[in-house]
DNA sequence: AGCACGCCGACT
DNA sequence: GTCGGCGTGCTC
C-alpha cells in the first residue's frame, strides 16, 4: 500500500510514498487516512503535505525503488474533510492550479507548517455577578476597557482578539485583580443555542418573500443560488438577519462575506446586537494564532456566525446551513494573486456541495449574476422600495460644456479653474445653507494627476512604470512639502525646478486630485473678510485615513452632523453610512464611460450608483448631480433616467451581441519578465502550442495595461471561446506544456480564469 | 518553489 | 590555488 501526497510546490502532480516499516506491520488503522498531514522528505527537504490517495503500490507510475517511506503522521484524524478536498480538486481543475498549491491557499499558515491543532487560547470573560455599578465614575479607562469585553457577550473573547482591538494586557490584568473579570481555556464543548438579542423588524412584502426563498431552501436542504437585488436602503440586512435567523435556530452555521477588512468589525456590531451567538472574524489583517484559532472554531462548529472577506470561503465547517455574500457584485471577491478564484463562484459551488441556499447580496448586480438570472441558475429577489418614508436619491446631469467651470482668483491676480461648475457651487451652498453635508466623490487622491511642463510637453513619469507621476501637497496651504509619487509602485521623486527636458519653469500641475478639490473648495466657501472657513471641508482618501484612529475620528466627526463638505475616493462608496449627507456631486466621474476597457462602463456605474446611495438615508431626501462633459452619452443618459438595471440589461445586450463575457469564457495569460521582447516572444511561442480550435479566438499577444510596472514588464494574451467546457478542454491539455516552454524559462506565466479588467 | 550539483571569475 | 556566481535539473 502506498499513499499519494499533495505537496505544496508548484508542480501539477502529486507523489507516492510508502509507509514506514512499522507502520505497514500494524493493521490497516494505522495508515495515514485520507485528508490528514504527513511529513515527507522531499528531494533534499522535508515538506508536509497531505494525504490524498491510498493507491496499490502495482499503481504507481514510478518505480518502487524510488518510493521514499514517509516521515510520520501529523494528524489522527483527517483535517480536510470529503467536500474540502472536493473542493480543492474543483478549484485544482477549474483555475488550474496545483493542487498542493491548492491546499497551500486553503489551510491556514500554521496548519501548513505542521502545529499541532490542540492549541489552547487564552479567553478572558466577566463574572456573571459583574454589572456597570461596580466601577467608580472616575475610571473611565477602566469602563472603557470593561465594556469592549462586554460587548462579546457573557462567552467573552481570546486575548488576541481583544488586544487587535485595542484593549490593553495590564488592564485585563487590573480587571481580573478586582474580581471583575476571570480567564479560561475555550472549552471544546458544543456552543450554546443561538438566542435573539433584539427582535426582529417588521418585513414589507418583497422582503418576506425573499426570506421565505432563503428559509424554504434551507428547510429542504436544497441548494438554491439567490440574487438578492435590492436598491441602497431597502433593508438587504433585515433578510439576512431573518433569513440567519432560522437557520442558527436549526442549529447550523452561517457565513457572511464582505468584501473589505473595514467592514468586518461594523457588519459584526449589526450581528452582534441581534443575535446572542458566537460571532467569528476572519479576516486578513488577523495574526496566525488569531487566525487558526478561527479556523479551529469553524470546522468544530463552535462559531457560528462567521463574518469573513474572500478566503473565509476556503475555510472548514462543521455545519454549513447558509451564505450570504454582500455586495456581491464587488471586485475585491476576485483574488488577484496566486489562486485567482471568484469568491461568489466558490460560494455558489460551495452552496451546491451543502445543499444549503447562497444569498448574493446587491444594489447593483453584475452582469455576470443577471446572465445566471436569465439562465435560472439564480433566483432574483427584488427590494426596490425603501422601508419607511425615505424616497431613493434622484439623478441629475449637469453639463459642464455649457456651464464652463467656475473661475477662482488667487491673491496676485491669477486665474485658475476649479473643476466645479457655478450649478453645482450652487447646490452645495444650498445645502450647507440647509444645515446639510455634502459629499464630493473625486476617484483621484493627490493633488493633481500630471506635472506638465508648459513649455515642450514633458510630464513627470515614474522611472519603473508606466505612469505619471501624481504630485502631492504635504503642507496644503502652503504648497510646501511638495513631492511627486507613483500610485503604482513607492518611488518618490522631488518636483524639479525645472523642466529637465527644455529648462523651462514653466512647469504645472494638471488636473484634479481630492487635495486640489479640497483646496479649491476652502477658497470658494471662505467668509470673503476673515478667509475662514465657513464649513469643514474633510477630505477622506488613504492619505488622509493612513494613520491608525484618523478614520474613526473623521467619522466622528463627520456623524456630529454639522453641515460640512466631504471629499473622497471610493473609500467612502463602500459600507459607511453619512445620515447628513443629502447631496452626493460627481464632478468627473462619467469618465469611466470611455475607457477602453469593456467592463468600465459597468464598474463605474456600480460605483456611482454606490456613492450615490450614500445619500438622503434617514428621512431626508437625496440628491445626486453628475457633472459631465458627455451629457449626451447614452449609457450615462439611461443610468441617470431607467436606474442601474435597466442599464445593466442595456449593457449586457450589447455584450451579447458583441460576443463578450459572460456570452463568452475568457481566459487571460499573462507573462512578466525583465523586457518587453522576452514577455511577448515567450507568448508567440506559447499560442503556436494551442491546438488550432473554431470558436476560440486568440487576442494578442499585446502589452498588458500598465505594462511596466515596478520595472517588471508585462504582456498579455486573451482567450475567448464561446463554449466553458471546450476553452478548459484546450486549457488542460496546453497550459502545462506552455509553463515548461524554453522562452518561458526565466519568465513568470500566470493565467487567470474569468479575469475581470484585461 | 527550493535545493544541490556544476563549471567559470576575483580573492587569501 | 579556493570561494562563490547563478544556470539547469530534479523532486515520489
Amino acid at each position: 500500500m502506498l499513499v499519494q501526497v499533495a505537496l505544496p510546490v508548484p508542480l501539477y502532480r502529486v507523489f507516492d510514498y510508502s509507509l514506514p516499516a512499522e507502520m505497514s506491520a500494524l493493521p490497516n488503522a494505522s495508515i495515514p487516512k485520507i485528508g490528514t498531514r504527513v511529513e515527507v522528505s522531499f528531494g533534499r527537504q522535508t515538506l508536509i503535505g497531505i494525504v490524498i490517495a491510498h493507491i496499490p503500490e502495482a499503481d504507481s507510475s514510478v518505480p518502487l525503488n524510488k518510493i521514499k517511506p514517509i516521515n510520520k503522521c501529523l494528524d489522527a484524524d483527517p483535517i480536510l474533510d470529503d467536500s474540502m478536498l472536493k473542493l480543492a480538486y474543483w478549484l485544482a481543475r477549474y483555475y488550474h492550479y496545483p493542487l498542493g498549491d491548492v491546499l497551500a491557499v486553503i489551510l491556514p499558515s500554521l496548519v501548513r507548517q505542521g502545529k499541532p491543532l490542540d492549541l489552547l487560547i487564552t479567553h478572558w470573560r466577566i463574572l456573571p455577578h459583574v454589572t456597570d455599578d461596580d466601577f467608580r465614575a472616575n475610571a473611565k479607562k477602566q469602563k472603557q476597557q470593561f465594556d469592549m469585553l462586554k460587548l462579546h457577550g457573557e462567552r467573552g473573547a481570546s486575548e488576541d482578539i481583544l488586544l487587535l482591538e485595542g484593549m490593553q494586557r495590564e488592564f485585563l490584568k487590573t480587571l481580573e485583580d478586582k474580581g471583575l473579570i476571570e480567564r479560561y481555556i475555550e472549552s471544546k464543548q458544543a456552543p450554546s443555542p443561538v438566542k435573539l438579542a433584539k427582535m426582529p423588524l417588521d418585513l414589507n412584502a418583497e422582503q418576506q418573500r425573499a426570506v421565505d426563498a432563503i428559509i424554504a431552501a434551507h428547510e429542504a436542504k436544497r441548494y438554491t443560488g439567490i440574487l438578492l437585488n435590492g436598491i441602497t436602503g431597502s433593508g438587504k440586512t433585515e433578510v439576512y438577519l431573518q433569513a440567519m435567523q432560522a437557520v442558527l435556530e436549526a442549529g447550523k452555521q452561517v457565513l457572511i462575506l464582505v468584501p473589505e477588512i473595514g467592514l468586518t468589525p461594523q457588519t459584526r456590531a449589526r450581528f452582534a446586537s441581534r443575535f446572542a451567538a458566537h460571532i467569528v472574524l476572519l479576516h486578513s489583517g488577523m495574526n496566525n494564532t488569531h487566525r487558526l484559532q478561527g479556523w479551529q472554531d469553524c470546522r468544530t462548529g463552535h462559531a457560528q456566525i462567521i463574518i469573513g472577506t474572500r478566503s473565509a470561503l476556503l475555510y472548514s465547517f462543521a455545519d454549513l446551513g447558509l451564505i450570504v455574500v454582500d455586495e456581491a457584485h464587488d471586485g475585491s471577491y476576485k483574488q488577484q494573486d496566486t489562486l485567482r478564484y471568484h469568491a461568489a463562484d466558490v460560494a455558489l459551488y460551495r452552496g451546491f456541495q451543502h445543499n444549503i441556499p447562497v444569498v448574493l447580496g446587491t444594489a447593483t448586480p453584475s452582469l455576470e449574476h443577471l446572465k445566471l438570472v436569465d439562465e435560472g441558475k439564480l433566483v432574483e429577489y427584488q427590494l426596490l422600495t425603501r422601508p419607511g418614508n425615505a424616497n431613493p436619491a434622484t439623478m441629475q446631469l449637469i453639463d459642464a460644456r455649457l456651464q464652463s467651470t467656475h473661475q477662482q482668483t488667487t491673491d496676485d491676480g491669477a486665474r485658475y479653474d476649479t473643476g466645479l461648475t457655478d450649478a453645482l457651487i450652487g447646490a452645495i451652498r444650498q445645502t450647507l445653507e440647509a444645515g446639510d453635508q455634502v459629499l464630493i466623490f473625486l476617484n483621484r487622491r493627490g493633488y493633481a494627476p500630471v506635472l506638465l511642463c508648459k513649455a515642450c510637453g514633458w510630464q513627470a513619469d515614474c522611472p519603473r512604470c508606466d505612469a505619471h507621476l501624481t504630485v502631492h501637497y504635504n503642507n496644503q496651504a502652503q504648497h510646501s512639502h511638495s513631492y511627486l509619487k507613483c500610485h503604482h509602485c513607492d518611488w518618490q521623486a522631488y518636483i524639479p525646478a525645472a523642466c529637465p527636458d527644455c529648462g523651462s519653469q514653466n512647469l504645472d500641475a494638471k488636473g484634479m486630485g481630492t487635495t486640489r478639490l479640497s483646496e479649491n473648495l476652502h477658497a470658494i466657501f471662505a467668509n470673503p473678510q476673515t478667509s475662514k472657513d465657513l464649513y469643514p471641508i474633510i477630505q477622506i482618501d488613504r492619505d488622509t485615513t493612513r494613520l491608525k484612529n484618523s478614520w474613526e475620528n473623521i467619522y466622528q466627526r463627520i456623524n456630529e452632523g454639522k453641515p460640512a463638505i466631504l471629499v473622497g475616493t471610493q473609500m467612502v462608496a463602500k459600507g459607511h453610512h453619512f445620515p447628513n449627507v443629502t447631496l452626493v456631486c460627481l464632478p468627473n466621474a462619467d469618465r469611466g464611460f470611455l475607457s477602453a476597457d469593456f467592463r468600465s462602463p459597468e464598474h463605474t456605474a456600480q460605483l456611482m450608483v454606490q456613492v450615490a446611495g450614500r445619500a438622503g438615508r434617514g428621512d431626508k431626501a437625496g440628491r445626486v448631480l453628475i457633472q459631465t462633459l458627455q451629457p449626451d452619452n447614452e449609457l450615462l443618459l439611461k443610468l441617470v433616467k431607467d436606474g442601474y438595471l435597466s442599464f445593466a440589461r442595456e449593457l449586457l445586450q450589447e455584450r451579447k451581441i458583441m460576443g463578450l463575457p459572460p456570452y463568452s469564457y475568457a481566459a487571460l495569460i499573462r507573462c512578466e519578465g525583465k523586457t518587453m521582447a522576452a514577455t511577448t516572444q515567450a507568448l508567440k511561442d506559447a499560442i503556436e502550442l494551442l491546438p488550432t480550435a473554431h470558436n476560440l479566438a486568440v487576442l494578442g499577444p499585446i502589452d498588458a495595461p500598465m505594462s511596466k510596472k515596478n520595472s517588471r514588464y508585462h504582456a498579455q494574451v486573451l482567450l475567448l471561446a464561446k463554449d466553458r467546457q471546450q476553452l478548459h478542454r484546450i486549457l488542460n491539455q496546453w497550459w502545462q506544456p506552455a509553463i515548461a516552454l524554453p522562452s518561458a524559462k526565466y519568465l513568470k506565466l500566470t493565467l487567470d480564469i474569468d479575469p475581470i479588467g484585461w
